[in-house]
RNA sequence: GGCGCUAUCGUCUAGGGGUUAGGACGUCAGAUUCUCAAUCUGAAAACCCGGGUUCGAUUCCCGGUAGCGCUACCA
């Protein structure tokens, strides 16, 4: 089997330095869906392969059969996909793959380099607690280590279930150049023999990704940091199967505010449930991607080109990072603001239906938005575009402009509160929607200029009736310009509006009358 | 506890033996105005501590401290 492929002279593109493909992989275990840290390991991996036209692997890591469960595997792939991370091989899963790594252990094995370990989980748990009671530090003491071969038939023999464990030496030290961190080193007395294989035949950790890493040729090996201490044990494993050693480059972890690992504590931690937030893929992978990262430029909207283009393991921070929600939800504004209207309408379109607003009728081939007035595709698109520069998500749609779409909505409390507090609103309101019923042409000057003149005339000012017929209309005291909304709606629905807002202001007056003796 | 890694504004970071230590998010103030967002202007805000090397350290070295990681028949 050869391990790099280093066909022809084709890839000798550069002068003595024979090009190799590269090869990524990405490698999460079903056990929780995509954590934004493995997102972002995800990207940085992805993020390698295209810069250099390698590929992009991914694997489902779930030989711990308690923990995996199948529907969080389809869950990742689906948060993958969102992302747009897209691979060249696989998914590949390790459940699969059990007869390879009980060859490899066996092998290891063979060679002397790993040995059954007869010790039952329930002993070693014993040996442990008992030396953590006296504060002795632990390691897997090797009882099995120098059995004789009649010890081990006997074992056997009697039917003793087995672990296979790996052999540390006893002395020297391994060391590796990370790609991140520099030069790293360990001592082989600081190391324990740890298991392989485990008595129920399944392979753990170390034996899974050095078996797959080997067979899918992997030449880099990108991950989170939390596995540095992890990489000495497999570099061992390589050593001592004499086979090829991949490069291998940590990620700095992401951390909560607290400085603490990112948790479902701290809130929103999976990759859907921003998505679920309303957040845009693009902007989450932007804002990941300078989550330990920063691109020559030092620029902060970078187009994914640019990220391919300009991403370097060398240049990654060593130090790990806090997850910014404030400066997420920035990204997801600035990508929001900038989307061409055809992207985003299918999105608003979608959430609209998900909120109840938008029940769509589908016509012969081609579905049709029922929302306010049955607007066409084209009315929405506008409508979009209007809101579209003052959305802070997707879920500002059905939310905060939800009266751009349905004649159900609410008046904000706290908008009431600041624009609806002067007695004469009531009847300016009416007198207004009378007006603008007759207002001809319905267009932004002309509705401008009845109002203002409304103003005059009662002696108020424009401000004041104003903000207090955007509550009207839009139920909030956030929208876009007063005379644009008007021309949105139409002036129908404004008249209408103006004087459902006039008689929810008197029956409030007469509430509050009658209430107080 | 042992081993390892890391350390620049609140946060993400740039920088690097001599700098007014730069940018971005956030915060505050102002401009604009019909609200908000956007935009523009401005402000406050950082080199963990102690030694050493050096004419000079935030930068290099050592130690401390703190944080994080690993310390499983989890990954």
């Amino acid at each position: 089997m050869c391990w790099r492929r280093l066909d022809d002279g084709a890839r000798h593109a550069e002068v003595g330095k024979p090009m190799e493909v590269v090869r990524v992989r990405f490698a999460p275990s079903p056990t929780g869906y995509l954590h934004v840290g493995g997102a972002r390991t995800a990207l940085y991996n992805w993020l390698f392969a295209r810069h250099h036209r390698g590929v992009f692997i991914l694997r489902i890591e779930d030989t711990d059969v308690d923990r995996s469960k199948p529907e969080l595997t389809t869950a990742i792939l689906d948060s993958m996909t969102w992302l747009g991370l897209n691979w060249d091989e696989g998914p590949f899963y390790q459940s699969q793959r059990l007869e390879r790594y009980r060859q490899m252990a066996a092998e290891l094995e063979r060679l002397g380099h790993a040995y059954p370990c007869f010790c039952s989980p329930e002993e070693l748990q014993a040996k442990r607690a008992q030396a953590e009671a006296q504060k002795r530090p632990w390691k897997y003491d090797g009882a099995c280590r120098n059995l004789t071969e009649a010890e081990r038939a006997r074992r056997r023999a009697e039917g003793r279930p087995h672990a296979i464990r790996f052999r540390v030496p006893e002395s020297g030290q391994t060391s590796f150049e990370d790609r991140v961190f520099g030069l790293l080193e360990v001592e082989h007395r600081d190391l324990e023999d740890f298991v392989l294989l485990r008595s129920d035949g399944h392979p753990t950790y170390h034996l899974g990704v050095v078996a797959d890493d080997l067979d899918m040729r992997v030449t880099h090996v990108i991950r989170g940091a939390d596995h540095i201490s992890n990489t000495p044990k497999q570099l061992l494993m390589y050593r001592a199967l004499g086979a090829p050693e991949p490069v291998f480059a940590h990620l700095p972890l992401i951390l909560g505010p607290d400085k603490q690992r990112l948790s479902k504590r701290h809130g929103a931690t999976s990759v859907g449930a921003y998505r679920d937030q309303g957040t845009l893929p693009e902007a989450l992978v932007n804002f990941l991607a300078l989550l330990g990262w920063t691109p020559p430029a030092g620029k902060e909207i970078l187009p994914l080109e640019e990220m391919i283009q300009a991403f370097e393991l060398e240049t990654v921070s060593k130090s790990n990072a806090v997850f910014d929600v404030e400066k997420l939800a920035w990204m997801n504004s600035e990508y929001l603001r900038s989307l061409p209207v055809e992207r985003l309408l299918p999105l608003v379109e979608e959430e609209l239906e998900k909120a109840g607003i938008g029940s769509w009728v589908s016509g012969v081939g081609n579905r049709q938005p029922a929302v306010l007035n049955r607007q066409s595709t084209e009315g929405l698109k506008h409508t979009v575009r209007l809101l579209q520069t003052r959305a802070r998500t997707l879920k500002d749609f059905p939310g905060a402009f939800r009266a751009f779409f349905t004649d159900e909505f609410e008046y904000d409390p706290e908008a009431q509160k600041k624009f609806w507090k002067d007695a004469q609103l009531p009847e300016l309101l009416e007198t207004l929607s009378g007006r603008l019923a007759r207002v001809e042409p319905f267009t932004l000057a002309a509705t401008e200029q009845c109002l203002r003149g409304l103003a005059e005339e009662k002696n108020v000012k424009a401000g004041l009736l104003i903000n207090a017929t955007r509550v009207a209309l839009t139920g909030q005291a956030v929208a876009p310009g007063l005379f644009e909304v008007m021309v949105e709606l139409g002036r129908e629905r404004v008249v209408a509006r103006l004087h459902r807002a006039a008689e929810f202001l008197r029956a409030r007056l007469a509430g509050r009358a009658g209430a107080t003796p």
